[in-house]
DNA sequence: AAGTGGTCTAGACCACCAC
DNA sequence: TGGTGGTCTAGACCACTTA
């Protein structure tokens, strides 16, 4: 086989390149399997680390993921649209969970999800948008999110302790009229959002928690929501896998047509 | 050193815990420098290639980069603010560099960019959100955007090429207006967009073009320019390594107070 | 020139689970 | 229970780049 030893790229890369060509040109195809280690090691001619290496590089590239002990298989990638807009258009009454299962279930998948309640010290991160002082506590309602019963992913809102103490905010069930309205109800009501996503791997304990492969990056989706006068009243991190989701959302011009940046 | 060879945990993973927990509890401050490969077989007595296993796996989560011959270092991630939105704002007539600049020259930090236009077969994904007919080409202007001289993302715009025969869109030179503009004038002027992100590893191309390290995952930016008809007229393809970059946007309450979804 | 990580070999034992 | 990948060892040679 076309491998040389004397070649620009080590042999792995040389290896990991065909493999990588199959996969693209389709002679591989989505959830097919890819030539086990000993079969690279006897095709090429190279120990099995050096086919090990090859195949380790495509599954941190998220191309492969190795099954044991069935051998290693073509990834298939098939995101779903995850609209953080959404949550700023009107809906029915409705569990706090439509918006989520509105957007999913059509796929007809079967979405679930697990609420817990927590007072705590909030992470820098959320302290910061939530202009908390030192020592001030928050409640954070952690969620994670299940399609098929397969963590799909999390999703935690921190509100300043002080604003919601004695609301529905701070039991773990779900708020039939969602967070933001009880939060409207004691005053607070949020007229703006600012959104960040930072895209990065995940930690060791974000992995566990959503059953993260290697390979899969994630978007680290921080919202913070403001009122009128410009107050945080809630930080919200998603931690959304990259092998999970599409993000979008729409935009339409603001200004008057004089100008229009590419 | 408290590394068992019956423990749960493989060695190496053993070893890269202790190193990951030196990362985040400030021990090892970002810029500094690891033990070195013999220096770990040396403190927990194992094969060079179990060390390096440990190191390898810090590299692959974007934690630590190798800089060899001086060792394994800790990373410093400084991303910059990248607001999709700010192209629908007005703004006064200057290159179309402007709003990159703009939103990076003030760190002080010297940015720069390479065009290139050429006529394609657009991408799959383009071509499905351009609507184009089989084998009808498009105009793409390739950017590659620079900060001190090290590449920050790629921009590439596509334009149906029958819209844009014969305009300044064809010419490899910077738009003073925009290109945007040009498509207003020539009777496409865009009213809204679509965004779409999906997050994943970079494929070997994108990590050559982007100087981008392993472990660095990045964001696969596309907008879709629409006119007042719903006739897409654009679209924008950009990678955004993950390490340089977080996205932010901004939303303002759409609807009446009746409902807030959470 | 020395020391670093990069590559590669050859071999061993083990845990897991599909068949 | 066989075959798979996961882990680990011990050693070798090489390429690079900084000091």
């Amino acid at each position: 086989m076309p491998v040389s030893r004397r070649g620009q790229l080590p042999v792995w890369q040389q290896i990991a390149e065909e493999l990588r060509t199959s996969i693209n040109d389709g002679t591989l195809l989505p959830g097919s399997r890819l030539p086990t280690e000993a079969e690279l090691t006897e095709r090429y001619q190279v120990a099995r680390n050096t086919a090990r290496q090859a195949l380790t590089a495509l599954v941190n590239e998220g191309l492969v993921t190795p099954a044991r002990p069935r051998g290693y298989f073509v990834r298939d990638r098939k995101p779903l649209y995850y609209r953080p807009q959404q949550e700023f258009r009107p809906r029915p009454l409705s569990p706090e969970m439509d918006i989520f299962l509105a957007e999913h279930s059509a796929d007809g998948r079967q979405p679930a999800q697990s609420i817990e309640v927590a007072i705590v010290d909030p992470p820098r991160d959320v302290k910061k948008r939530l202009n908390l002082g030192d020592g001030e506590l928050a409640v954070v309602r952690r969620r994670v999110r299940y399609l098929d019963g397969e963590p799909f992913h999390t999703n935690d809102s921190y509100f300043p302790l002080r604003l919601v103490q004695d609301t529905e905010i701070m039991r773990p069930e779900d708020i039939a009229r969602g967070a933001n309205q009880v939060l409207a109800e004691v005053g607070y009501l949020q007229v703006r959002a600012l959104d960040e996503f930072y895209v990065r791997m995940p930690t060791p304990d974000e992995a566990r928690r959503l059953s993260i492969g290697p390979g899969t990056p994630i978007a680290y989706h921080l919202v913070t929501g403001l009122t009128e006068e410009g107050q945080p009243v809630r930080v919200v991190l998603n931690v959304l896998p990259g092998d999970r989701h599409v993000i979008a959302f729409e935009r339409t011009r603001v200004a008057l047509p004089t100008q229009a940046a590419e």
